[in-house]
RNA sequence: GUCCCUGUAGCUCAGCAGGAUAGAGCACCAGAUUCCUAAUCUGGAGGUCGGCGGUUCGAAUCCGCCCAGGGACACCA
């Protein structure tokens, strides 16, 4: 909506002061936080300034007049230094509630995914135990950044990157084939840095009971480690997959790490560094000049052993990604990885991307509260907290919202407690009531007077003449600005604020007025008609987020 | 040592491609229910935006220096 508003003040404006036009990309369409600065705010009368060689209030004032022509615009007002405050006119509004209701809960979103086409990779976890938070809350973000891209107008693939090749599998095999010749000789050493979850255990023992011939009859001991680690696998990707698909989360596309050296991607995206002159040997290894491309030092690719390193692989991922063709892709990363991105980006560069091509969103840690207590979690004993846990306890919507609630690239504290809630403290109820209590009042309308709202039907929509009515409509006409700029900022925590900003005032709308008003059907129905209108926009929030639009509660 | 992130109300944090009196939730204090769900709402108190400079009509926001906390700097994955 700010774009058009814009557009359509710079060309109103520009036939009388030409100068408009030299600044016109600078122009802010600002919404005021108090009532009284008006539904708009333009900062152009500061911008003419120095063009102009006046002070800011009286080019405002001058401002004011040419725009105070326009039936868009209820009244102009200038105040302050030079700000220029422009109050909508309510058939503005009124249009607004019905492209809401046209649109229902793809409010505002791209019709066509024209804008161009991307990758987004993560989760990404090593197929080696159940997934953890860290993995959820990057679940959600890429996914939740998808929706956001896909909502601003870009076809989204989204990518499960496989750690299916290297050390871990191979733990995990050896930590597997361990359990299993424990349950028959209890003195079976367990690898030292092996998986200790029970988990572990129970693919062991699924193994003994439909397995135990085979694997006994290897001979070699490498053949069983190896068969171990190829089952669990199988069987741990799985059960992401179902973790992730009961989370509302699914991918186009589960890239294997190790097709990469089988069908010689690996050596292939290393000979098209080498044409570029960027490789070279030294110590008996293979070496890349990642330092043409910003980074602080050049990286080993091939091992004096003759090995891969994990870079090497990277490379060759991003190779091929950048071979699909994709105008940019973005990579869900831990927080700990960040060191490896200046690395990562130089190997990219030299592929002849653009600088923003490779985008990377940092996942901080999430530390669970309990009783004002927080619950360590420890990998090495096995006894962590894993998503299934979290979502079996707290519910997926406030998981998902929770983890929505802080910017990625923070620290964040789930407080079990709080999510468990039943109250306004939580948000997530917060909203959902929101949501809830509409439906409840459409139920109450049907029952009353016979009249469903849930069927489409007309208003005279002058009838919200209410402050509030006016501040909610002036809110939903802005949603969609709100949520391009948190897609466009790669912020979906902004879409919390956001929904939540949105059902109080909804909530204080609900306190003050009725809205099935016996005595005056035609007001009934513009209220109702409003309500509906903010409905679908939750419900626009609700999928964007993946929360569940309840409809009691 | 080099680089990155963070520092805003008692607590947890928003805001940070500059804009009007710096926001929210919790906690604290005072209130509201013959009424569509009180799983709600209203009001109050609470701040040298880590510090010092700079840029400008204007800085929590941009730049520089400093202080404090966290993290990254492998022929690991």
């Amino acid at each position: 909506m700010k774009k058009e508003l814009r557009e359509k003040i710079v060309s109103v404006l520009s036939k009388e002061i030409p100068e408009v036009d030299q600044i016109k990309d600078k122009i802010k369409i600002d919404i005021p936080k108090e009532e009284k600065f008006g539904d708009i705010a333009i900062n152009a009368a500061f911008l003419l300034t120095k063009l102009l060689k006046q002070k800011p209030i009286d080019i405002a004032n001058r401002i004011k007049q040419i725009l105070e022509k326009e039936p868009e615009f209820e009244k102009v007002e200038v105040a302050g230094a030079g700000f220029i405050n422009i109050f909508l006119s309510p058939v503005f509004y009124h249009n607004i509630l019905k492209k809401i209701i046209e649109e229902k809960d793809q409010y505002g979103k791209a019709k066509n995914k024209d804008k161009g086409r991307i990758n987004i990779e993560f989760v990404s976890a090593n197929p080696t135990g159940p997934l953890h938070l860290g993995h959820g809350r990057g679940a959600v973000v890429g996914n939740v950044q998808s929706n956001l891209y896909e909502y601003i107008g870009y076809f989204v693939e989204r990518e499960f990157y496989i750690n299916d090749a290297g050390r871990q599998i191979r733990k995990l095999g050896e930590s597997v084939c361990a359990r299993f010749f424990q349950i028959e000789n209890p003195d079976y050493p367990f690898p030292e840095d092996g998986y200790h979850g029970d988990y572990i255990k129970e693919i062991a023992n699924h193994l003994y009971k439909y397995e135990r011939e085979k694997i006994l009859s290897f001979v070699d001991k490498e053949q069983a480690i190896d068969f171990c680690a190829e089952f669990a696998k199988e069987l741990l990707l799985e059960k992401i997959k179902e973790d992730l698909k009961e989370f509302g989360v699914e991918f186009d596309i589960w890239f294997s790490e190790k097709s990469l050296y089988t069908s010689g991607k690996v050596d292939e995206a290393i000979e098209f560094l080498k044409k570029k002159g960027l490789i070279y040997e030294k110590e008996g290894a293979l070496w890349v000049k990642t330092t043409e491309y910003g980074d602080d030092k050049d990286r080993v690719i091939i091992k004096s052993d003759g090995s891969y390193t994990y870079f090497a692989g990277d490379i060759a991922y991003h190779y091929d990604k950048f071979k699909r063709g994709y105008d940019f892709v973005v990579d869900v990363w831990g927080a700990d990885h960040h060191g490896y991105f200046p690395r990562l980006k130089a190997a990219v560069m030299a592929f002849g991307v653009p600088e923003d091509w490779l985008r990377v969103i940092f996942i901080q840690l999430v530390k669970l509260f309990k009783n004002g207590q927080e619950v360590k979690m420890s990998k090495r004993s096995g006894s962590f907290v894993t998503l299934r846990e979290l979502i079996e306890e707290v519910g997926k919507d406030a998981v998902i919202y929770f983890f929505l609630t802080k910017d990625s690239n923070t620290h964040l504290n789930f407080d079990i407690d709080l999510a468990l809630k039943k109250s306004s403290e939580n948000p997530v109820y917060y909203v959902q009531y929101a949501h809830a209590r509409i439906s409840s009042v459409f139920r109450e309308a049907k029952e009353r007077f016979g009249f469903d709202p849930e069927e489409d039907f007309e208003a005279d929509l002058s009838l919200l003449k209410e402050n509030q009515e006016r501040v909610i409509m002036k809110y939903l006409a802005f949603i969609p600005d709100l949520i391009s700029e948190a897609a466009e900022k790669q912020q979906p925590h902004k879409l919390t604020q956001i929904t939540y900003d949105l059902a109080s005032e909804f909530h204080y709308y609900y306190n003050h007025f009725k809205f099935l008003v016996e005595e005056d059907e035609n007001l009934m129905k513009a209220r109702l008609y409003l309500l509906k209108a903010i409905r679908y926009a939750l419900r626009t929030l609700f999928k964007l987020m993946g929360i569940t639009p309840v409809e009691r509660m």
